[in-house]
DNA sequence: ATTATTTAGGATAAATTTGTCCGAAATAAG
DNA sequence: CTTATTTCGGACAAATTTATCCTAAATAAT
């Protein structure tokens, strides 16, 4: 479904989003720990979103990632993925045809525009601060 | 969402479908030009959809794929999707989790099993006739 | 200023997926 | 039986994704 870049920025955001919301910046290193992902990978993946803006880095000793606390609420899985993976999980047709439309359909358009709806409606309504909030109270996990 | 390999093979299944429906037999040859697939590529899956039990194929002069006729209506998208990617489109964790249940879910365990179980359901209820049926109409296409 | 620490970013490598090539095996037809 | 045709199957190649390594740049603290 997503990509292991996607897996690995969506656990790594949530735990930085925990954080932030006890105002802890977290290095790389802690976050790769936690989130059980290979380090320099997570690097880049860190990397593209500090460049998209849904994280702030810091170079240095005391660096780090953190997120402003305001944006926790306003991130949304959406953004996340759409960050990493761009827009081809939300775009084009089930089959790889190039030319798909309602007006002239591949065999499964229809079925699987209803599925992709589906999951755009999933992440465009889940926030980081419910995601957060989840774990950091213990509901939910990123270990294992 | 699905591979390249099964994008193929489930345009591949439908187009022979539809000949199979005529009692005609489809070479390699005219199913990779009328599914714009590649051809060697093409190859392979079928292969390994005959060994599914899903196509049949013969070699030799007159030789090719097809479908038994009363098989069209029973086979679902699901099994064309599970001969040829598997199982791992239904199976295991949104996040990559080794250990994600109910009792002890990712971050995202509730809604991402909501998004695979429409998908997986949407799978097991269209069958091969449908769709080979909405093209042989003209209702729908396979290339482009 | 110097040093230690931490992210940035480019180069490279490994793994997986996608795709090609070619000879072997089967088989229909002359 | 020979030949032409078609799938089978193994080896190989290209492309993409995943992952690592190393140096540079920034910056906090002494």
């Amino acid at each position: 479904m997503f990509s292991k870049a996607c897996e690995y920025g969506i656990k790594a955001t949530i735990y930085i989003a925990v954080k932030s919301m006890r105002q802890e910046r977290v290095s790389l290193k802690e976050i790769a720990e936690e989130v059980n992902s290979p380090l320099a990978f997570t690097a880049k993946i860190l990397q593209s979103l500090a460049k998209s803006g849904i994280i702030d880095s810091h170079k240095g000793p005391t660096g780090g990632f953190q997120i402003e606390e305001p944006k926790i609420d306003t991130i949304k899985l959406h953004d996340i993925v759409h960050a990493i993976d761009g827009d081809k999980i939300f775009v084009g047709c089930g089959l790889g045809l190039e030319q798909c439309d309602a007006s002239q359909p591949c065999p499964v358009h229809d079925k699987f525009v209803g599925i992709r709806d589906n999951l755009k409606i999933m992440l465009q309504n889940t926030s980081l601060y419910e995601l957060a909030t989840g774990l950091d109270m213990g509901l939910t996990h990123l270990k294992r």
